[in-house]
DNA sequence: GTCTATATTTGGATAGAC
DNA sequence: GTCTATCCAAATATAGAC
């Protein structure tokens, strides 16, 4: 959709490099490279590259809030798209491997830069925050539905930048299920609290 | 001890520096600022900015050995010194919550620059993981102590990354009763399995 | 809208005096 | 061992032709 307009390109590629190679180090002409066009033509777009990581970070948004939409349509059951949220460490596993999350790593190199556009990046944790807290809170969980989102944001965190550094994905696999364990363990502690 | 010499004095500030700015974005310049001295100085003592970060890694490497002798020889039980690991997350809140975890996020940066040092940084990490393996191995858990290392490692980074973007302390202290309760539910395990 | 050419700045690195 | 002066390359950004 927005690979057709040249500016889409840009924001395409953008994302792309800024993910495998880090903000800083991605130049104008690596993007430029990327998306075959001059590195003067780019300044028509943006004004500069901070405005490029502006764009980047909307799309982020915006696919994230489609995502969570569609789960919230496919999954059934809160616990279900739960469940969508933790196999999204699998379906993405070989990139998580080779780059970490892409939330993650972002937050941690803007802060270091302290870079404007920090809050924006951090508001693509938030998307999950609150989408999670909610799916808890559906669960009868009102009381700590945000802990328990914080809870699973931090553990997938921490699975990614581990299977990262030590580049393994077996790792993933390993810690989904426990997550999972641990999701069924709270259902149970749920029900069991709801029949008393 | 190191900050006697000059060249420990520039290991120290670019540690620091490091740590909260990132690697790429620290200049020369900023560590001649920050240690006093001139930017011609700095080639008598190492010949390039990647000599410097493998010095500020094999310091922060002896100061881990150190710090998990230390640990070693204090804490009594195999439990004692996995808690003085939960609990560095405590000692350490305040710079956490700015900075995020001196490891993880320089081997997040170090992947992104695809840089030569990455596996002296993913040393650091090791490090950890080996002695904390060791301490499950002495709670008789021969079988999955590097999967309970791994996990503990996991959650302390998930714990650190999140604690920053949302620049949280109180979730830190949330997160670390939590493990603690896990290393308590783990000891149980190992005691039952023990007694049968 | 896209290009080439170029200005400007910064950062890593060297030379040589003291 | 430390300094000043300087070089060089890379990166952001601009000007102006097409």
């Amino acid at each position: 959709m927005k690979g057709k307009t040249t500016r889409g390109h840009i924001v395409e590629s953008a994302d792309r490099l800024f993910y495998q190679c880090g903000y800083e180090h991605t130049s104008f002409a690596d993007i430029a490279d990327s998306v075959q066009i001059s590195k003067g033509n780019f300044y028509y777009h943006f004004k500069s590259k901070d405005e490029i990581l502006d764009a980047v970070i909307q799309a982020r948004l915006e696919n994230t809030r489609n995502m969570l939409m569609r789960w919230e349509v496919e999954g059934e059951r809160p616990e279900d798209r739960i469940k969508s949220f933790i196999q999204m460490l699998i379906a993405n596993q070989a990139d998580i491997k080779m780059y970490g999350c892409p939330v993650g790593t972002l937050c941690t190199e803007l802060a270091k830069l302290n870079h404007a556009s920090q809050a924006e990046a951090i508001e693509l944790f938030t998307l999950f925050r609150t989408w999670l807290s909610r799916q808890f809170a559906l669960l009868g969980r009102d009381a700590d539905a945000d802990e328990l989102a914080m809870h699973l944001l931090a553990r997938s965190q921490g699975v990614a930048t581990l299977a990262q550094a030590f580049r393994d994905e077996s790792f993933i696999k390993h810690e989904v299920r426990q997550m999972c364990d641990w999701l069924s363990s709270q259902l149970a502690q749920t029900n069991q609290e709801g029949s008393q």
